[in-house]
DNA sequence: TATAAATTTGACCAATGGTCAAAACTTGCC
DNA sequence: GGCAAGTTTTGACCATTGGTCAAATTTATA
């Protein structure tokens, strides 16, 4: 039998598969119940594996939602990267990542909260070295999709250079954007600010962060309608239901 | 011995010193250690009473929290109110809740990231009603400072009507305040976006906001400078520290 | 001081993340 | 097929910890 160091061994295919088994039981747990109304014993029992084959996968109950989140940051990072393929203007293009954001967050509703859980330091300290790691890559390949835009949107003078750099712009955008899912997900704040429609809110203000930064051609300076049917026809063809919101 | 209904007697004084105890402690734990490196025990013995004590005061550990975080989101609303009394133009007094805001999370470094645990419904439905209730009632004090502003704003031309509501124009503040918040204390943002000061990178953030609303006098049009030697001058004269930031 | 009421205590319980020796299975050889 | 060595899987078991409650202690009252 010839020792094949390219392609994965019958074994080796095994157990990646049972990792996304796990992975995407623990998924449904998560997205069900949040990290602390499930246990090892019942993601055991769903997945048909021991406790022992588990933390054969997973260092840690932790590790494991990192892994998850980590997943699902990955293909926030397609969905971004692609979305980044748009033809149009640079402001059109930073809002086809906008429009990737929202796609991802009915996709994984549960994302951004599984996320700020991650920020405690005292949570993701009982991951493994290698999940975060993985989870690092796959942020920096969002930010790198926002940052990549901006840089170029300065390049060609869409975007002014003198009030901020293409670091503080990408900062922006990230941080109005998480901080807008997170807030628009609070049933309290939905009723003050009138929200109906989630997505709208945020990428709302994501407009006015683009606004602000004086980023051309402004909202009211181009017929950012057209442009949202065209990224929805040509991005993200399966997203029917966002015609009534663009 | 008459009955007072208007001054607490000698035991509610006890009972209520003695809460502030137990959240002084377990404030301390939580900043020091997050919200699972650390027990009830240990807190029981920090108090210097007993465990069954503790839970005359919280139903659980997630209420205690919720406790701690209420309090902190309480100084949180008062800094707002405070800082919405500066006498000046209407987006001058935005600002000096901005830096209310940073004044906070100075003081409360840890909030934000206690904040996002309470958005996980199963953290937040361990706790009692009340807590629950008296968190939202905080919360929405800090909504109203902003929200008055920019209603008045509106009212005088320094903010056009014509863009936004005016509680849209608040739930971008205020998504982007805490957006900004959060994930300048992230490490590898910090690294990819260049943040030296976290404080002036969400002032930035909410500038950018500001002038996206088209908010008079824009960033360029003022001498913001002033403005803040102004606010820290009056409103926070303590703060000596970001004399150097404004 | 004696009795009753109120408060405090910490041993105890149940739940659960994590471990590891033993069982079960796979592989390779005759 | 049968056996032995190696590998994988298992679930009983452990330690920790949030939460409870009957007993002990303290306080108020007569």
């Amino acid at each position: 039998m010839p020792i094949q160091t390219s392609s994965p061994s019958r074994k080796e295919r095994e157990f990646i598969a049972r990792e996304e088994l796990i992975l995407k039981h623990a998924r449904r747990l998560l997205l069900e119940k949040g990290f602390q109304a499930w246990n090892m014993d019942q993601l055991a029992e769903a997945v048909e594996y021991s406790k022992g084959t588990l933390y054969q996968h997973f260092s840690s109950k932790e590790d494991l939602v990192l892994g998850v989140a980590t997943q699902s940051l990955r293909q926030r990072a397609d969905l971004f990267e692609q979305a980044a393929t748009f033809q149009g203007r640079t402001r059109e293009r930073c809002r086809a990542i906008g429009f990737a954001c929202c796609e991802f967050a009915m996709a994984h509703p549960d994302y951004f909260h599984t996320d700020m859980l991650l920020k405690s330091s005292s949570f993701v300290e009982k991951a493994s070295q290698e999940r975060r790691e993985a989870h690092a890559f796959e942020g920096m390949r969002c930010w790198r999709a926002v940052n990549t835009i901006i840089i170029e949107a300065m390049a060609l003078g869409d975007l002014p250079k003198d009030r901020v750099t293409a670091e503080q712009a990408t900062f922006a955008l990230i941080s109005v954007t998480v901080g807008s899912h997170i807030m628009s997900q609070e049933p309290n704040l939905k009723v003050f600010a009138g929200i109906k429609d989630q997505m709208q809110a945020v990428r709302l203000n994501q407009d006015l962060i683009c606004d602000g930064l004086g980023w051309k051609p402004l909202l009211h300076e181009h017929d950012y309608r057209a442009t949202d049917l065209r990224i929805l026809k040509e991005i993200f063809p399966s997203a029917s239901k966002w015609l009534k919101a663009a």
